[in-house]
DNA sequence: GTCTATACACTGATAGAC
DNA sequence: GTCTATCAGTGTATAGAC
């Protein structure tokens, strides 16, 4: 209660939102599905989060996108200095977290709000995600470690590839996530022609 | 109305029910948006799709399978042999069609479906997208091209980067998308490592 | 903090006229 | 092929009791 939205009770319902609004996205996911995992009515999510629906969304990407700047940075910042212990760490940090398709949440989720929310978050998740990576492939280019100098392009496909890695459905056999993301950031730093 | 469901009215039918569909996903489009864009009333679509609105999703997503199988099947045929000029090939078809985010279909609107359906369209997926750039990659390796045996990984990753790459927000004041996936495929094939 | 009760809009779907 | 009319179900949201 003290300073503004820490009650325990309010936190358990942003996580259930949470957990259901990343898992299925915002139009898919009901007030009475998060109520329900909750095992509470759905009316009474309006005492913590008195904005509705929209509002409840929000909140919980808001805080989402926090929570992945900080540990990422975190994770980065901890790491080995190369680009491939970068990497690495930046795998192994997004695999910890919940899956949160964030490609689905800026083409389907986000313009079912209003244009400013939309604009606001859009800026966050490139802040939370995409610009800690494109420091680090900035740094790369500077010290000589990779010739190429397009950070940006270069942070987004190492994003893409690490979000489907970890949102591949489990009965796709595939190899463990890490393993995977090891395989292919080998072959982003050494490329598949022989050496 | 000769072979079976190709008369005009229908086509456009699925036409715009694909491009609402795989713009917003399957829960958030209603039978009203998709009337709407045929400047039709709703209950006209069960003429075309006696099935309501989840048959009408599952034919258009089948019809959506089958082209892209097809296109990208072709375009790899018709390609040059190397694997530069194949995956060169798969992004200049799979720009040409509109996105699909395949994420958020297999993550978001299949569970919305019934498990029968969801099964067999995760494998349409596999066939349509995945399979046919595995074989090129089986192929590469085979050849000596590559070093790397992981097919499946490796057209997993490839679609993931091209896939993103093609549905970025338009202000996101990226290169042309050719231009990119031109830049992304060279880090692929000969890695960020200076050579 | 959580409940019941309810208002009200919207959704998918069916029946039948034209 | 498309329409109007209508229904039951579900969605968000509010009011007020406990």
């Amino acid at each position: 209660m003290m300073t503004d939205e820490h009650s325990e009770a309010k936190r358990r319902v942003l996580d259930a939102a949470e957990r259901l609004f990343m898992e299925r996205g915002y139009t898919a996911v009901t007030l009475r599905d998060i109520a329900q995992a909750l095992n509470i009515k759905q009316a009474s999510l309006y005492y913590h989060v008195p904005g509705g629906k929209e509002a409840l969304f929000v909140e919980v990407a808001e805080r989402n996108f926090l929570r992945h700047r900080d540990g990422l940075r975190a994770a980065l910042r901890e790491a080995g200095s190369s680009l491939r212990a970068k990497l690495m760490a930046a795998a192994e940090w997004l695999f910890s977290q919940p899956p949160m398709d964030f490609g689905r949440m800026m083409n389907s989720d986000m313009p079912a709000l209003s244009p400013e929310l939309s604009h606001r978050m859009e800026r966050s998740v490139y802040e939370a995600l995409l610009q800690p990576l494109e420091e680090v492939f900035q740094q790369a280019h500077a010290n000589g470690e990779i010739w190429s100098a397009h950070a940006g392009v270069l942070s987004g496909m190492v994003l893409a590839i690490l979000e489907s890695a970890h949102s591949l459905p489990p009965h796709f056999n595939a190899p463990p996530k890490l393993v995977m993301a090891a395989e292919m950031i080998e072959v982003i730093l050494n490329g598949l022609y022989p050496r």
